[in-house]
DNA sequence: GAGTGGTCTAGACCACTTT
DNA sequence: AAGTGGTCTAGACCACTCA
């Protein structure tokens, strides 16, 4: 069980081992439940002191990525890379966690010069090329969200050989460009008319909307607006104030 | 400027730091801006050693309690109180900071035994002494939110004096029950009957509707549902992933 | 008993910012 | 120039839990 585990020499030391185990979790590489070398075998590995290693490891812990535990060791917790991105609805996991079966449709995907409205959406310059695509999300084969997204292709160059047949754009985006910074916004509104035909309530009927922008060093990544109808979603947290 | 400081010897060292400190923020003892004596000073007033201590003020500016500079010291963070319980959602100061006028109506309170439906909502037993509030609270003058509350009055003894007349009932049990665990729950829906009539809409118009519930030591101390009609509030959060 | 994480100390050097 | 926070080290002791 030899892994890499390079450290990049960017910034504190830290934030480097930090970085260095959090990718793998999060890209999936590291499933729940697998080990993480101990602190002493760090310490060794990367030529660092234990605080050293034990300051990122309680980070990671504190975000909910790791699980430690004396004498059992330290392991990848169980469903890590949800609970990093509470943030990062994924709703296909959602719905999968419910029970249900997920399945997606991709209503419409064109690229071409963003509009003044996608511009203001994306937070970039008008006239950059951007991607749209808009996807209907199915639970058990009954509507459940519409997703309106925006993608900067320049962000995510891979993106155009990518069909969507079996992730979701939202994960596809999450496990390959990495993001250093996020912002949400949620409210209800009735539902518009996109809304109102794909998912097949009337106009002006009670949706959840969530809409969510990326960067990464101050640009723009992608923006998405989800809409689900009310009672569909219900976005839960619980909080402990320290610890 | 001598602050008392005292150390609860319950856990930790750099977690009773914290709390010695989060307290008179969280409690508005400590305004914005007010500044918070450095690391040397609080290393020699609570013999503890300066990695103890950075230990306390790191976690505290990770949470967004404190804003800390090099030279120039560290102060309690612009907003604090709120930024820390993003999650604790004051209806008055939200109001406030888009520059309304907020005012607030007491439509009911009472006091009896938990029916059934409020023992599930406050999740404890039956026939336990609930304190039930309902608030209408007003955006210049315009209906903005319908609070409907429970409080155990058993961990909020003094509540029974308190009017809620220059205060709303969330800010006072924030200030004056500390609490050690919260949950929400975010959701849209169409008002409800009494919804309805008090925010002045139709039934079944967009609402965002907040359930938030908190507990201290694994007892409840309220549960509280805030419904706004669609567009009046909208919830905001930003997210670094490290740092 | 041994391995693991949890915590704490004392000291050091550096970077930054204000004076 | 001086004060502040940011980071890192080397070592120590303890608590917990598994074998």
């Amino acid at each position: 069980m030899t892994d890499p585990l390079t450290l990049d020499g960017e910034g504190p030391l830290h934030l480097q081992i930090r970085r260095a185990i959090a990718g793998p979790i999060l890209s999936g590489a590291w499933p729940p439940g697998r080990r993480i070398p101990s602190e002493h075998e760090l310490t060794a590995r990367l030529r660092v002191s234990r605080m050293t290693v034990n300051r990122a490891l309680a980070g990671l812990a504190g975000e909910g990525l790791i699980e430690r535990r004396r004498r059992a060791g330290t392991v990848v917790a169980a469903r890590a890379a949800e609970r990093a991105v509470f943030e990062i609805w994924d709703i296909g996991a959602e719905i999968a966690r419910g029970g249900g079966a997920h399945r997606a449709e991709i209503l419409r995907r064109d690229e071409g010069p963003a509009t003044a409205e996608e511009a203001a959406r994306l937070r970039c310059g008008p006239g950059l090329p951007v991607l749209r695509l808009t996807l209907r999300h199915l639970a058990d084969g009954a509507p459940a969200q519409l997703e309106e997204r925006l993608v900067d292709p320049a962000m995510a160059p891979d993106i155009r050989d990518e069909t969507f047949a079996g992730i979701t754009p939202g994960r596809w985006l999450l496990e390959r460009v990495p993001w250093t910074e996020a912002e949400h916004r949620i409210a209800a509104a009735g539902a518009c008319a996109l809304a109102a035909r794909h998912l097949g309530l009337p106009r002006g009927a009670p949706c959840l909307v969530v809409e969510r922008r990326t960067w990464r060093g101050g640009r723009a990544i992608t923006h998405v607006r989800l809409t689900s109808p009310a009672g569909a979603q219900v976005l839960v947290g619980r909080f402990k104030p320290e610890g």
